[in-house]
DNA sequence: GTCTATACACTGATAGAC
DNA sequence: GTCTATCAGTGTATAGAC
């Protein structure tokens, strides 16, 4: 029971944009590996920028969910902390995490793709949720802080005799403890 | 009284690499904006890669000499404390952080680069020498995560109504804080 | 939906004149 | 040190057959 040429599409591209970064991969290869043609890509996605905004919809969905969700919500401690838990759930997601990753190793490469920039914005809408104007600038980078020491995990690993489980627990403690500091 | 053309090349290529990636700058470009021909370019540097060694050596022999001090000192939090200072001090260079933002946008694109691995284990070690191997994981991630908690503060500037400068301080502020958690 | 065939621009790199 | 000229290779993308 295989999944439709789109999906694999998706899928082999995420991953050699990840593993080679965006500009180094080319639809010849994407192809090549999935045993189809070049041509056979455009019938699915008009340009190759188009393979990569359809991956980069799927996080933007979740960020906006988890906006709509903090907007929601009074600001508190409280709420910080359930966001924080939410965002590293999330994370944990298979697809959600090969997506990030893409995305943290290739921010220059896709600097000028509007999906990115809406992403960026709402990203920043979510730091700016965990906090009030007035709040210390200190708090308010610390609060902001904590959300990408989650990612943080994920490029530490090598760390040394940590496996990467413990890598992630430890900063997912890390993190709490930044909303506190 | 103006540079020699090796420099400028570095200069140019630097900016081009950040801006834009490293594998959407073409050669061409840098020598268009530098007004030679490519062939000029290959006089300078054997390759292109070669250009961007010439850029990372200058980074790795500054973590080298800060990871040298580090070796030479007891491993104390006051220790850890000036190793902060002194990272986020050597990270005000204007040569420094254009190399840092180079390589934190081009990860993926550098990856086999020998010259990144090289750097990639000396940041290692440098971190590895802010712990001792029995000290708690939770320890060991949070001081490791606080030499990027100064780097965090370049990508986070657009955060508000906060200047770059504000946003670094208390990047500063958060990394100190995160010695001691 | 997938193929073959092809267009056309551009890439990194080299040879050799000046 | 810088140039012109050129290389082989690859890139994205399209037209049209099956």
């Amino acid at each position: 029971m295989r999944e439709d040429t789109r999906t694999r599409i998706q899928e082999v591209a995420l991953r050699l944009f990840t593993e080679q970064g965006y500009e180094a991969t080319s639809l010849r290869e994407i192809a090549e590996e999935l045993g189809v043609t070049k041509a056979a890509l455009y019938y699915h996605f008009k340009t190759k920028d188009d393979i990569v905004a359809s991956l980069v919809d799927l996080r933007i969905a979740e960020i906006e969910d988890l906006l709509a969700w903090a907007k929601s919500q009074p600001k508190t401690l409280e709420m910080r902390r359930e966001l924080l838990e939410r965002y590293a759930e999330n994370l944990k997601l298979p697809r959600t995490l090969q997506v990030a990753r893409f995305l943290e190793r290739n921010q220059t490469a896709m600097r000028d793709h509007p999906k990115i920039a809406k992403m960026r914005e709402t990203m920043l809408a979510l730091t700016a949720e965990m906090s009030e104007p007035g709040d210390p600038a200190v708090d308010r980078i610390s609060r902001a802080l904590a959300l990408f020491a989650l990612h943080a995990g994920k490029w530490l690993t090598l760390q040394d005799d940590l496996t990467e489980d413990e890598v992630d627990k430890a900063c997912r403690e890390v993190a709490r403890r930044l909303l506190e500091i």
